[in-house]
DNA sequence: ACCCCCCGAATTTTT
DNA sequence: TTCGGGGGGT
């Protein structure tokens, strides 16, 4: 409650304001942000570049609603991405409305608040309302297992392939019936709808949901009881949806049923930074808003309060170039600054090297550390800097590494607590079965796989019949008895023991602690000590479950990071962020935009790849700092790059260019960069191996030649396509094929040996 | 049950 | 190059 008295908005609420003057959480608003906190009745689209004061507006709006009485917290449906902006979004919102409400209950993830709706529902889905939520590890174990149960061969088809294809489905809140027979052909030749089918029949068996599920199954349930949708509907009095423009099929369906004909819904985002439309996010969800929303007012918040006019002007000349977008102009009264500077690089080395320099400079000139970002395409050109940064000695956090929740060890632990609360999770037994060794092996597990199916009950109920019979050696029949018997007493005492106390007594009676105790090797002790910070993490939760459904729909950990360290992450991990100084290395064709993200996308690849170096660039709020290298080491060769076009698409006006002389493995003709790839000389173990595969005959697996050129993804002219339907063709990547469709520069190629693909005509040759 | 070697894959990632 | 998984040998 001292909050209060920090907290204009809360304070405001707190006291109503005077009949005639406007309330005081008004003030301060720009005149469109109080256009888009004011309108609350009937669809509304926010437009919100990037530092335009987005969750202030969102929780703004949040404040009106409540203050003027309008709805009750628990009659709004404010939905996020991540848990971090609802975590945000709660944390302003716990200020707004004090102790009165323990907090908005449908604040949430699309996730969370999908699972929450799931579980009131389960039984009309074949569900138990204690489920567990698959992680994608298990996900793709389960997959294999139906993959092989069908006797198809999981090394051509892997359990990997087959889960993207579902997460497509699912992302599309497609049923197997509902799959397209041309996309079910891309897994074991058309089996792909009935592995699908098959999956989620064990997924049932095991009480078991995936990510997918808990919004198709709930559109599902919407769908088949009309009672039911009608309720939520009479509950949700206002819709609030940020990031929409990540949002992707199932999303928006489920957003659609759920406004229902009130149409009280305000979605908020940016159609320039969706960047993740290769995990299913539909931009045409944000581009198409008016036409879902008949009457939709569309506001567009343009007033930067983050970045200099010329760190805006260098990413609005650049975002300039996508044909896809509604189209904003950022503007800012912040005084001019200094320009986005752009330089180039022998190699990547030199490139961190001289990176790293500077920010000891900027540090030795007052600078903070935290202030300091950089932001790459891809996770693997984080090394160089780490081991400059080590060398140097400069503290450097990375986010987006390896996750708490994803350690084996806690992996392990989490699998025991599942299978306490949840005892049809067969996948969390086959884990732990054996984990810490207890003379199960093969053979055993096969026969508690047999009994399991004979029966038809879960590996562990089998398993508890087994004990009695001599269907088993005595060894493993003997570790088998000692792991059901705990289990017995573990889930007995669940409802008696505090949470906490039972998770220790697991730990210790299973053997997970002792057999991390006798590990000599150096990670045994950080990972008894993250067992322990599991423990301790349990605290916060009234019980198991409630502990057990956090984890799977937040799996990281808070970190409260204040020590000044410089921040290492991927672009795609800084969307929503901002640091004062921004250095953006590896603008390389090929890197970014990436190879694969043109060759898999084509036009909406390059757009979106266009869209990242936008979020890269407007992290900004003083200082950006744009580099490339000429030559790269990936995979073990050397690889030499020509300069993003991104680099050429950027204002000259608000860019210095430092690049200094090496051009020359580069050539430029009449608006066309030539590269090469050379193979170094380095005698390196790699290279001698590389050499004794070629003298063996053996074929070397060495990366396809990059070739682009920087005009030609951008071309819509048909004559600039040189292949005709039919021809046949070759492609570095996927090899001999024929073309099937011509689409302007864009090819819709059946390859021999990977099927059909979509691929720019230029990166193919004739035969 | 464990170890070693070979092979293939290597953008981005939340939930 | 580096990682992880799987197969095969001990």
């Amino acid at each position: 409650m001292a909050d209060f008295d920090d907290d204009p908005l809360a304070r405001a609420i707190a006291r109503p304001p005077a009949p005639s003057a406007p309330p005081r959480y008004l003030e301060g608003l720009n005149p469109a942000q109080r256009e888009a906190v004011e309108a609350v009745d009937g669809p509304v689209l926010v437009l919100a570049g990037a530092g335009t004061g987005k969750t202030r507006v969102l929780t703004t709006r949040l404040a009106h609603i409540l203050a003027t009485k309008r709805a009750w917290p628990g009659q709004i449906l404010c939905v996020t991405f991540t848990n971090k902006a609802a975590r945000e979004m709660k944390e302003r919102i716990g200020h707004l409305i004090g102790g009165v409400v323990e907090g908005m209950q449908w604040l949430g993830t699309f996730h969370a608040i999908g699972a929450k709706i799931l579980r009131r529902h389960a039984e009309l889905v074949g569900l138990k309302s204690n489920f567990t939520i698959l992680d994608d590890d298990d996900q793709e174990r389960l997959l294999k297992q139906v993959i092989q149960a069908a006797n198809i061969d999981d090394k051509r088809w892997t359990a990997r392939h087959l889960r993207a294809l579902i997460d497509r489905w699912k992302n599309r809140a497609q049923a197997p019936s509902e799959v397209p027979a041309g996309e079910s052909h891309a897994f074991a030749n058309g089996k792909g709808a009935e592995m699908y089918a098959a999956y989620q029949e064990r997924l049932k068996a095991l009480n078991a949901v995936d990510f997918g599920d808990l919004l198709v199954l709930t559109i599902q349930i919407f769908k088949a009881a009309p009672d039911i949708l009608a309720d939520y509907r009479r509950r949700f009095v206002y819709l609030l949806v940020d990031e929409y423009q990540d949002t992707n099929v199932a999303q928006y369906l489920w957003l659609k049923l759920l406004a229902g004909e009130r149409h009280n819904i305000c979605c908020v985002g940016d159609d320039d930074q969706s960047i993740y439309g290769w995990r299913g996010a539909e931009v045409d969800n944000i581009l198409r808003f008016e036409k879902d929303f008949p009457g939709a007012r569309i506001i567009r918040l343009e007033q930067n309060y983050r970045s200099t006019p010329h760190i805006l002007g260098a990413a609005s000349g650049l975002i300039a170039a996508n044909e896809a977008r509604l189209g904003k102009t950022l503007f800012t009264k912040r005084g001019e600054g200094e320009k986005v500077t752009l330089s180039g690089f022998w190699d990547g080395e030199e490139e961190a090297r001289s990176i790293a320099d500077d920010i000891e400079a900027a540090q030795r000139a007052g600078e903070g550390l935290s202030d300091m970002a950089i932001l790459v395409r891809a996770s693997f050109q984080m090394r160089e800097f780490e081991e400059r940064f080590l060398n140097l000695g400069i503290p450097y956090r990375v986010i987006g590494g390896p996750r708490f929740y994803e350690r084996q060890e806690i992996r392990d632990a989490l699998a025991y607590f599942r299978l306490i609360v949840q005892g049809d999770d067969d996948l969390a037994f086959e884990r732990i079965v054996n984990k810490p060794k207890r003379g199960i092996g093969d053979v055993a597990q096969q026969a508690i796989h047999k009994a399991a199916r004979a029966a038809g009950v879960s590996l562990l109920r089998a398993s508890f019949a087994l004990i009695e019979t001599d269907e088993m050696a005595a060894k493993a029949r003997s570790g088998l008895r000692r792991l059901v018997e705990s289990f017995a007493r573990w889930r007995a005492n669940l409802e008696t023991q505090s949470h906490t106390e039972l998770a220790a007594i697991v730990l210790e009676e299973s053997g997970l602690i002792e057999q991390l105790q006798n590990d000599r090797s150096p990670e045994a002790a950080g990972r008894l000590e993250n067992l322990k910070e599991l423990v301790r993490s349990m605290e916060e939760f009234e019980n198991l479950p409630g502990f057990l459904e956090h984890v799977s729909l937040v799996m990281a950990v808070e970190q409260n990071e204040t020590d000044d360290k410089v921040t290492l992450m991927t672009l795609h991990g800084a969307k929503g962020l901002e640091f004062d100084r921004v250095f953006l290395p590896g603008w390389e064709e090929g890197l970014f935009p990436h190879q694969r993200a043109l060759d898999e996308s084509g036009l909406a690849g390059l757009e979106e790849e266009r869209r990242l170096a936008y979020v890269g660039i407007t992290r900004a709020k003083r200082l950006a700092h744009i580099s490339y290298a000429t030559n790269r080491r990936t995979h073990g060769l050397w690889q030499t790059a020509i300069p993003s076009r991104f680099v050429e698409e950027i204002p000259d006006a608000h860019v210095e260019r430092r690049e200094t002389d090496l051009g020359a493995a580069q050539t430029y003709d009449g608006g066309r960069w030539a590269t090469g790839m050379y193979e170094s000389s380095y005698s390196s173990p790699g290279w001698r191996r590389a050499q004794a595969n070629a003298a063996s005959g053996r074929a070397v697996n060495r990366a396809p030649l990059i070739e682009v050129s920087a005009e030609l993804i951008a071309t819509n002219d048909p004559s600039a396509t040189l292949v005709q339907r039919g021809e046949r063709v070759f492609h570095d990547k996927f090899g001999y094929g024929r073309v099937a469709q011509v689409d302007g520069n864009k090819l819709v190629v059946d390859f021999e040996t990977s099927g059909e693909k979509r691929v720019i005509a230029q990166f193919v040759k004739r035969t």
